[in-house]
RNA sequence: GGCGCUAUGGUGCAACGGUUAGCACGCGGCCCUUUCAAGGCUGAAAUACGGGUUCGAUUCCCGUUAGCGCUACCA
């Protein structure tokens, strides 16, 4: 794990726990401690000096942003703006002047205490290639690669050297990353070679785009992993999604659970399109993991949501491991997102719920209902079992003699009971919740539905 | 502007010279279900455009267009 953070403005040390934190939840792990670029500065420094010192590398006093020619040198405010080309000038990089200081020019530079920033001697001629695992043999001039930054003015390494020198020390076999640094990776093949070492293997990975199509940024909203899991994601079904966001296992599947994914990866599926993210696709996936995965899995889940919630402490669910199993079960065919659990499956939880407005509209307007359920409560608190088959026949028995559907009383009886239109079947619903939680919430309704 | 990458339904992927162009999400319909999901069946929906090469192009080549990326003393 490293944290390439050698930008001095951009660099927070409060984001990077974020980011810590998004993977842990996603399940990737990593060995020992983070590293810092930040704190091995002198590793860049001494690479940049050995590459000054054989040559590949030139020492650059031009003011910061200066060489890179007009337009390159705007500040980043002006880069917002660019994007129709009307305005933008068009101009060749002019070679920087320090290229080719003799010994007595630099002198009088070091002399006069000018910044000096150690720049890469690209060659002029020839062309640099490199093969993509992903992308395939890959060839540029090296007349298109400017005399790109090493080691700023201030002494801090640009990611170029920083990257290379870590993944060479590191002995990074193989670079993943996005296709946004296939254009820069001539470069470091370039330091590769001046500093002497066999580039690793690099595959570049499509983009993930908005539905905009733009880079996903924050502009899209949840954008941080972290927000995903705020919002009742379940990592496995994150990942499945992930996985297949500029992947395919090369035939339909596509509820691949993480132990498959591992097994089926391989570079050689990776496309070379950018992929939108889509949400409906990943709320999809998350409704798998909810589903179909064994119950067990999904207990931690609950558990912790049922914490955030505040509902965990001295409930039911709390104290008994297989009544829990059993009431998520039951749940969880209806859920979306974790949160399910806790705003319309919160009866099966605690008795402080309320009864949802539509629900009332909608099935409480018989005016027998009041009277009806009452007697369904007396006929439930007689019964000598309960079961499903048992509450089934005593509502069905009340309904037949009361002269009303079923149906009626099933569904006035579920928002009495847990207070939601939507919501598992009533019978299996009384089982979990047990006799006497049922029969009193019946009567504690009665007021409601009366007045309804 | 320069250089590069990419291009299959709205979205994500299959088909890697010969298929009625397949699957999934989403959308519509039907079934199941006295709620709502899930599930099953089903419908609409695509090879960006133009040239080649080939007996035959989604597939190979070229061009156009579009999108994206890089072109920073950002990563």
């Amino acid at each position: 794990m490293r944290i390439e953070d050698t930008d001095v403005e951009r660099n927070r040390p409060e984001l990077v726990e974020g980011i810590l934190e998004g993977l842990r939840w996603l399940g990737i792990e990593w060995e020992g401690d983070p590293i810092y670029q930040s704190q091995r500065l002198p590793l860049y420094r001494a690479a940049a000096e050995r590459l000054l010192a054989s040559g590949a590398a030139f020492a650059c006093y031009c003011k910061a942003a200066a060489y890179a020619g007009g337009d390159a040198a705007t500040s980043e405010e002006d880069r917002e703006g660019e994007g129709d080309d009307e305005g933008t000038k068009a101009y060749k990089a002019a070679p920087c002047p320090c290229r080719e200081f003799s010994d007595a020019e630099r002198a009088e530079r070091e002399r006069a205490g000018a910044a000096r920033a150690i720049r890469f001697r690209v060659g002029r001629e020839g062309v640099t290639k490199f093969e993509d695992a992903v992308f395939g043999p890959r060839e540029v001039q090296n007349a298109e690669i400017e005399d790109f930054v090493l080691l700023r003015s201030n002494g801090i390494p640009t990611y170029q050297l920083s990257v290379v020198v870590d993944d060479i020390e590191m002995q990074i076999s193989h670079i993943i990353r996005g296709a946004d640094h296939l254009s820069n990776t001539p470069k470091q093949v370039l330091i590769y070679q001046a500093l002497g070492a066999a580039p690793p293997v690099f595959a570049h990975v499509p983009l993930i785009l908005g539905p905009d199509r733009t880079r996903l940024s924050k502009r899209h909203g949840a954008t941080s992993v972290g927000s995903y899991a705020e919002e009742g994601f379940l990592p496995e079904a994150f990942r499945n999604f992930l996985a297949l966001l500029g992947w395919s296992p090369g035939d339909d599947s596509e509820f691949l659970r993480t132990n498959e994914l591992i097994e089926r990866f391989a570079l050689s599926g990776v496309s070379r399109t950018n992929a939108v993210f889509d949400r409906a696709t990943l709320e999809w996936f998350n409704t798998q993991y909810l589903q179909k995965p064994p119950a067990t899995d999904l207990l931690p889940f609950v558990e912790q949501e049922l914490r955030r919630a505040g509902l965990w402490e001295g409930s039911q669910a709390s104290r008994d491991g297989a009544w829990f199993a059993r009431a998520v079960d039951l749940i969880r065919p209806r859920t979306r997102l974790l949160g399910d659990f806790t705003t319309w499956a919160r009866a099966f939880f605690t008795d402080d719920f309320d009864y949802e407005a539509e629900a009332r509209q909608k099935f409480w307007k018989d005016e027998r209902l009041p009277a009806m359920l009452a007697k369904l409560a007396d006929a439930l608190e007689g019964l000598p079992d309960w079961n499903h088959d048992a509450c089934d026949a005593a509502l069905r028995g009340l309904a037949t003699s009361e002269g009303v559907k079923a149906g009626l009383l099933i569904n006035a009886a579920r928002v009495a009971i847990v207070g939601r239109a939507v919501a598992p079947p009533l019978f299996e619903t009384m089982v979990v919740l047990g006799k006497e939680r049922v029969v009193a919430r019946l009567r504690r309704a009665l007021p409601a539905v009366s007045a309804r």
